[in-house]
DNA sequence: TCACTTCCGTTGCAAATACAACAGACCTAT
DNA sequence: ATAGGTCTGTTGTATTTGCAACGGAAGTGA
């Protein structure tokens, strides 16, 4: 476990928690790894989820299938980034996405009931480990309020504006890169992938931005 | 104040907190009171906020109107309801949505430097609180993850079908009623709404449903 | 090097959608 | 009762999308 503290210490869960305390809090939480291979799923849906989870490596797609096989990108998870704390609330319920994979990856496991249940004789940030939890899911929901706001565009076109010139923003850069290949993007945007490549190549000749693979720069 | 504490006691943020305490807190935490006529905006976007909101009456839309003016309702606020926690993280920029009341309201603002900063001796109830808002804003992050589904969905009759169906299990009964009327769903859908009048209508007439106004019974 | 796989752009066509416009039903205030 | 407004269903058309299929480019492993 302890190789995995300097990371903890850089993400959002732990921010301002020291080493030492993070690894006391390891215990306290009972915390544990797995390790999943390309392609590997780590979650489904359906399934009930009893720990909050931290990704310390690889890459994880939040997803859904619905009936017809359609597949949707919901979110995408890199290292540093927790996940499943959405069913940290009781009875919250089945899970209901799948939890990919998209790299090999190694997931930490934290207890959910020792997160909510303070314990003040042995860990004071309990306090901060819960705020600290708080601003991450509350960073959480206003990207999922974002990726609303790119498909509740009507056109595919317009879909891609908006998200595009949103990164562009967020990275404060005209020249940016993206974390999807074309499928990917067109499941995040909820769309259809020659449609959508067809599209970013109009708006390409039409002089509005350029692309490389996963760079774009916007005009 | 002391009129809301009743109201409050019933919502999720006070849940478990007595209502000699709720009215204790309400000092501690700065609470104020405003009203807005139907029709008018509660908050526009771009705007910062320092406050989290309860709605004691009325209701809210959270919205957002993009460039081009179309409209996409992203959230319904209901009396009991929070709103704003979102904001309540440092440094997290303004307001991306307009918070319109369509029906008269009431409103109470709390001051949200008093709900993080734990102030021990006064307040005992404050972990509790911030327990609360974590699960209710889980909740809301599953709501919108739903809310994603749905729009996902390629099609206005899978749209439809995806969001009556899943009401209906909510609700528990295969018929419901909506809070919306078929401007309001369009936008909540993302879809243009003279399609989807038509499509509910090919629905009827396929025998899958019934509706009158915004009662519906799916077959 | 060569076969194999994945990714991306392109095209054609059938189907679905957006948009505008209109009419009837319903509600409300005068 | 009536006039004005809102809400809903309906229709026609131009546009867009979804889908399937294909070929080339790029990457991978034997």
């Amino acid at each position: 476990m302890k190789k995995f503290v300097a990371l903890l210490k850089r993400t959002k869960l732990f921010s301002g928690v020291g080493e030492n305390d993070i690894l006391s809090m390891l215990h306290c939480l009972n915390a544990t790894v797995r390790q999943y291979g390309k392609g590997e799923y780590a979650f489904r849906q359906g399934e009930y989820i009893r720990s909050l989870m931290i990704l310390a490596a690889g890459r994880l797609h939040i997803q859904k299938e619905d009936y017809w096989g359609n597949l949707n990108i919901l979110n995408e998870i890199r290292p540093g980034e927790m996940f499943g704390e959405a069913y940290i609330v009781p009875n919250s319920g089945p899970l209901m996405n799948d939890v990919i994979a998209t790299e090999k990856s190694v997931v930490l496991f934290f207890d959910m009931e020792r997160i909510l249940t303070v314990c003040p004789s042995a860990c004071p940030f309990h306090t901060q480990l819960v705020k600290n939890m708080f601003y991450t899911i509350s960073d959480k929901n206003k990207s999922l309020v974002q990726k609303i706001s790119y498909m509740s565009q009507r056109s595919t076109r317009e879909k891609l504006l908006s998200y595009l010139s949103d990164e562009a923003k967020r990275q404060n850069n005209s020249s940016f890169s993206i974390p999807f290949n074309r499928q990917q993007l067109a499941d995040f945007l909820s769309v259809d992938r020659s449609a959508m490549s067809n599209e970013l190549c109009k708006l390409r000749d039409e002089g509005m931005l350029i692309f490389h693979k996963n760079e774009f720069t916007l005009y």
